[in-house]
RNA sequence: GGAGGGAUACCCAAGCGGCCAACGGGGGCAGACUGUAAAUCUGCUGGCUCACGCCUUCGGUGGUUCGAAUCCACCUCCCUCCA
C-alpha cells in the first residue's frame, strides 16, 4: 500500500487480532500518529482488561485518546467524534500519519460517513429519561415516543430502551425529531478517497484460541485487581465501563457468584 | 464405615409421570441500529427436513407404567455432615 499518498489509515478488526500491535509497527516507520477508535480503551481505569496499549508502548509513538475518559463518565460515539477532530487536526498540522486503530464499528462510521449536528442534550434531560426508562421499563417510553416522534416509534422495536430513550432526548431537548437532524448531517472528518483501511480478519479457530490465551495474560498481568479498584468506586453499573468485557463476570466472580 | 444432597443440551440452571426436544440466563451464529456500540434490540441455537413430520437425548444399566428427565433397584462419579 502505498502510505505516503494516504491522508489516514484505518485499522479495525476483532479483538486480539493484532490491530495495535499492526498500528504500533506502522506509527514507528511512518513516524505517525495512534488514534484509538475503541470505545472501551477511551476509559481510564481499565488498562489491562481492555488491552491498551502499554505505558512503554505508549513511549514509542505517540498515542492519542487513550484512557483520557473518566469511568464514571458516559462517553459517547459524538463526543469521540469531536475529540478525534481535534486530535486529527493536530496530526495534519504536525504532518504525520494518523493512524486511527480499534474495534468500534460506530466510531469509524462516524468518522468515514459523519455523524448528524444534533445539539448536546442537556444532562438533567438525559438523566430524567433514563431514570423514567428504569421505572417504567422500555415499552412505556415506546408509547410515549409514538405520540411526540410517531417516525422514530415506528423505526425503533418497543424494547430497544437504548434507542427509545436517544430519540426522546432529542426531541425533548430539541424539539425536533431525529429523523430531521439525521437528514442535515455533517461532512464527515476523513473524506473516504485517500484512507486506507485495513480489517484484519483471522481464522475464527485461531482467533479464539488467542482469545483465551489473551485472557490468561490479562489475569496474569492484574486485570482482577484492576476490577477490584473498578468495583471499590461503586459506580452505577449501568455506565458504558461496566460493561466492558470481562468485567460484569470478574465482578460478580469477586463477589463469590461465580468460580 | 454411617447420614444426607447432587449428576439435565457448549456452560450455568429449571423441570420432578403425559401439555418436554425439554423454562430461563450465558455463550455461539445471523441480522437491525447516526451520540451507552465490548452497548441496545430481533431471530435461530440436538439431528434430518422448505414444512407437516420423523429420529436420537436428561450419569450408566435394568425395571414399573399405555406412557419416564420425572417412580423403583443396582452401579459409577461429585459434594456436605457424622465417625
Amino acid at each position: 500500500m502505498d502510505l505516503n499518498a494516504a491522508s489516514a489509515v484505518l485499522i479495525a478488526g476483532p479483538t486480539a487480532s493484532g490491530k495495535s500491535a499492526l498500528a504500533l509497527a506502522l506509527a514507528e516507520v511512518t513516524g505517525g500518529v495512534v488514534i484509538n477508535t475503541d470505545s472501551m480503551q477511551v476509559y481510564r481505569d481499565l488498562r489491562i482488561l481492555t488491552a491498551r496499549p502499554t505505558p512503554d508502548e505508549e513511549a514509542r509513538v505517540s498515542h492519542r485518546l487513550y484512557g483520557t475518559v473518566d469511568t464514571a463518565v458516559n462517553f459517547s460515539a459524538g463526543a469521540w467524534v469531536t475529540e478525534a477532530a481535534a486530535v486529527l487536526t493536530k496530526a495534519r498540522a504536525d504532518k504525520r500519519l494518523p493512524i486511527f486503530v480499534g474495534g468500534t464499528g460506530l466510531y469509524f462510521k462516524a468518522l468515514t460517513r459523519g455523524l448528524s449536528n444534533v445539539p448536546p442534550v442537556p444532562a438533567s434531560i438525559r438523566d430524567a429519561i433514563r431514570e423514567r426508562l428504569e421505572r417504567s421499563g422500555p415499552e412505556a417510553l415506546h408509547g410515549e415516543l409514538a405520540i411526540r416522534d410517531p417516525e422514530a416509534a415506528r423505526r425503533l422495536k418497543p424494547r430497544d430502551r437504548v434507542r427509545i430513550a436517544r430519540a426522546l432526548e432529542v426531541v425533548e431537548a430539541t424539539g425536533r425529531p431525529l429523523a430531521d437532524w439525521h437528514s442535515e448531517g455533517l461532512p464527515p472528518l476523513l473524506d473516504p478517497e485517500g484512507v486506507t483501511a485495513l480489517f484484519l480478519a483471522p481464522d475464527r479457530k485461531e482467533l479464539y484460541a488467542r482469545i483465551d490465551a489473551r485472557f490468561e495474560t490479562m489475569m496474569g498481568a492484574g486485570a482482577l485487581e484492576e476490577v477490584v479498584a473498578l468495583a471499590a468506586r461503586k459506580l452505577d453499573p449501568l455506565l458504558p465501563a461496566m460493561k466492558a468485557h470481562g468485567v460484569p463476570a470478574l465482578i460478580r466472580h469477586l463477589a463469590g457468584e461465580l468460580s
